[in-house]
DNA sequence: AAAACAATTCGACAATTAACGAATCGTAGG
DNA sequence: CCTACGATTCGTTAATTGTCGAATTGTTTT
């Protein structure tokens, strides 16, 4: 019961369905999301574990940065709560504009880096799934 | 995305999610769930009107007496959203224990009514399925 | 070694929400 | 009619939660 409700507590915030929304495409760092929901880092984090608390996402260190993504392998209840929002949001016009803006944020960021910087890590992204601990 | 929220946050409150369980069994009425939950009356009814809010439960009245049951015809959003909850949580020792409980709550009901009152249709509500707007 | 930067933790504050009791509404039975 | 009762609404309080900025941690770059 208890795991259940960090499920749907997870999922009853806006801005958090949206990250899961937004990983469903693919991975994101922590800056690319704060940027994608205009908050603040240290706000975004905490959702972030949150959503890691309840085993909806996953994250990996890398360098810097800290990559989230859906989670896999998770318990059933998990997956099957990741396809019900997946399944009925993609329609959603909040949702769509996300994808847009992400598209966006990942050019600018494969340029740029985070901010600056340009990693490595950020422009391989784009052709391999597997992730290095070290660059 | 609104009405997507509206379920999820109805999700996300154990009260909550133990009343549509036992809803899952069959209608109820407000006093037996009060007497399931342990609350005050009041609260009850908040809880009710947003389970109803989410399209999750239905409500029809009856005499002194509003009954609640699970959404049946509701959107798939939510029809999905409740076989999820059931399927994950009714072997649940939470959800275990509500079912035995209510088993005595039914009981007693059927017995002396919500208090101390006998009612045709509470007995009646055994047999047959459909509703009557008065008895 | 120092500076820059991404992310997290912590403390404070604002907003939301769960809970209750009192008051109200509607129905049923005296 | 009037009383009793089930349910809802309303106002209040306590607890929870979302948000931010400041401080901290760990990593990379200069």
């Amino acid at each position: 019961m208890q795991n259940f409700l960090l499920i749907t507590k997870a999922l009853s915030d806006e801005n958090r369905v949206r990250v899961l929304m937004a990983l469903s495409t693919r991975e994101l760092c922590v800056c690319q999301i704060t940027e994608l929901l205009n908050l603040a880092p240290s706000t975004v984090s905490k959702h972030m574990s949150i959503l890691k608390q309840a085993r909806l996402a996953e994250s990996e260190k890398s360098g810097k940065w800290v990559y989230y993504r859906l989670a896999d392998r998770a318990p059933k209840v998990v997956q099957e709560a990741i396809d019900w929002v997946k399944k009925n949001l993609v329609t959603t016009t909040t949702i769509k504009n996300d994808a847009k803006k992400l598209k966006l944020i990942i050019k600018k960021h494969t340029v740029e880096g985070c901010k600056k910087q340009t990693s490595a890590r950020v422009v391989r992204s784009k052709i391999e799934v597997g992730h290095v601990s070290a660059i």
